[in-house]
DNA sequence: TAACTCCTCAACCAAGTGGTTGATTAAATC
DNA sequence: GATTTAATCAACCACTTGGTTGAGGAGTTA
């Protein structure tokens, strides 16, 4: 599961990161900061933090006491490209479906091309 | 996790399930045509399959011994709305930023407002 | 009805995941 | 320099996941 396609996808399929991704929205913050409203350990948001890392949704400042952390939001770009494209595509054959249906009669006949309807 | 969008990040965080999705894209097919070109076996797609299905990418004709699979381009919409909602907050968030690195002076000194240059 | 085909269900297994606690590193402050 | 503070590393645990094989269910066809 290498892929960053795959990484992103895992990483958003938890409600837990999806929920920092949309502090991280708002601006930067530290782990700390970004641990303090969730019930759980700071080890685990910090767990958390490295699988939002690892897929490429999120950067942290290398080395300091309190590191920031902040979003990277060209990463997006994957996703909705593979979204796009099967959504577009599943949408175009459905559009087709209809223009296949528009070819059959009411008994569900094909309609011969010299009879039918000029749209 | 039993939220929906958590449910299809997740399905699509699969490679073997991506790929069927993209199948099922260009059209409907049995459960036999989707295991077809895959080294495991037909029970493991199965269970693929009922991933996506749980997710709601995915529409099985209830009973028949080939039972057509499909794809629901709608549920689509709910990934797409929230990626863009945050990746549009985030480049806000850049754009916001680099209006204020504007207000800044060479020296990184804030420029008082009535000092600004008017855009 | 019997046989065959398509698919699902059930049990199992190795590996991964999300959480815990305890120890450790490294920066900031006294 | 010693202490506090911020964050990571490491080991562990229960549960999930992606695969397997074997059996069973439900249409289709002989």
């Amino acid at each position: 599961m290498s892929d960053q396609l795959s990484l992103v996808f895992a990483a958003l399929a938890e409600p837990t990161r999806r929920d920092i991704v949309a502090r991280l929205a708002v601006g930067d913050a530290t782990v700390g900061e970004l641990a303090e409203p969730y019930a759980m350990s700071l080890q685990a948001v910090s767990k958390h933090l490295k699988v939002l890392e690892a897929a490429g949704l999120v950067t942290k400042t290398p080395a300091a006491q309190r590191r920031s952390v902040h979003l990277e939001a060209e990463v997006f770009d994957l996703m909705t490209k593979w979204i796009e494209r099967y959504q577009r595509q599943a949408e175009e054959r459905y559009q087709r479906l209809d223009a296949l249906l528009d070819q059959l009669d009411e008994d569900g006949n094909v309609i011969p091309t010299d009879e039918r309807k000029t749209s």
